[in-house]
DNA sequence: ATAAAAATTTAGGCAAATCTAAAAATCATT
DNA sequence: AATGATTTTTAGATTTGCCTAAATTTTTAT
């Protein structure tokens, strides 16, 4: 593990971010909007991390990250899920402030103090958003399989994904507003269909059997 | 309050280090001894620093801190103070190593952040080394300045701080065991030279007046 | 008081990260 | 397949923070 600069890890992060898990190529103007800064100075920052064996990167073809590459990306990802479950459970930050203030302690160089601070918050898997954080050997938590048509009346539960990812269903829960994180309590459940009510952002409304069952929870 | 950089923060906080609280002129060389780098590049910072009007800079004379400058020093060392109360407190971390980790979280930038994490740990007024933590607006908190040969006898106390921070005070009282929040009961005082016997950790033993001189104490 | 020693600054350079402008490669459309 | 548009790289500068070596100022000691 070499020591990398802010700048080398940022990069890292944007790669790893827009190419995905799957690790996809990533374009230089990708890397140049996400990072605010311009195509030229992406293609020198390039050539560096290349030459440190983080990426592969051929000119004009794109960029993925190399084995070294992801698992540095993947422990600031870790740290800065980390620093934000802290910031929302500990410090009472409410969920739209803290990313920020976790843009800065992710990049803080202590492997003792991300553990301790993963021990201090109780070991969690999921951000107050509800995405996963990856353990210390970069593994990400497996999901709970529980889906929302499980769980018993007056429960409240949190968003954790969803089972069917096809457009329709993706469009549905848009347009009732729900989202990854989201926090939803199931006030009742009709015998006749198993049809919910549930309450959601402060409304109350009837969700079908079948979306319920399409989506991930988490009991809180 | 002009956003400072890292290395422009960590020359403040030096110059404060070094001309204390009393703003003493201070020399290049040893801010450049206290930086771990050369005379030059701090004659260099310290050009830069006075041209933002942050210290006071003759060449050849020595440079002391400007209002706005001291006043960012303290921030600093408010935040370091406040993150090594957090890591000892809360994180389990031993005093010695916390002082790496602090060095960069006391540059984390969010002024809510730092008044959230003084109320989660209760707004300290001395951090785990006895130090004081100065509050948001950089005045520091007066400490009991009663020393351990001034109790009466049968009174409980605590000790938080030195008066005497040589390495040999400090070895003494490591060898003896005393840190900084143990509790201390002096049981009689010697008339003829004021040395005491105390109670400490289940042990009883005897102090000297000087060494009595040199803890500051609070009654409990 | 003056010369040697110490401290400090100046001069000139280097590496990292950024930029603009121009050149080169790739892609897309007819 | 050709050419115009887009993407990407190259070339040449800039800024920040740092360095070494040389020059200058201040301090110290005879």
């Amino acid at each position: 593990m070499t020591k990398l600069s802010l700048t080398e890890e940022n990069y890292l992060k944007a790669i790893y971010f827009i190419g995905g898990n799957a690790n996809q190529l990533v374009n230089t103007n990708a890397i140049a909007e996400r990072l605010q800064t311009k195509a030229a100075t992406v293609t020198d920052m390039l050539r560096k991390l290349k030459q440190k064996d983080l990426i592969e990167y051929q000119p004009y073809k794109g960029t993925r990250l190399k084995s070294e590459g992801k698992t540095q990306a993947i422990a600031i990802l870790r740290k800065h899920r980390l620093w934000e479950t802290f910031l929302v459970e500990k410090l009472a930050f409410g969920w739209e402030e803290v990313h920020e203030i976790a843009e800065q302690l992710e990049h803080i160089q202590s492997a003792e103090l991300t553990e301790r601070l993963s021990a201090f918050l109780g070991f969690p898997e999921f951000d107050p958003h509800g995405d996963p954080i990856p353990n210390k050997e970069g593994v990400f938590p497996k999901r709970d399989n529980v889906t929302l048509d499980r769980v018993n009346p007056e429960t409240a539960v949190m968003v954790q994904g969803v089972k069917d990812s096809s457009t329709e269903f993706l469009n549905y829960i848009a347009k009732l507003g729900i989202q990854l994180g989201d926090h939803i309590a199931v006030k009742s459940v009709e015998e006749f269909d198993r049809s919910l009510v549930v309450e959601h952002k402060n409304q109350q409304y009837r969700l079908s059997a079948l979306a319920a069952a399409n989506l991930y929870i988490k009991e809180l």
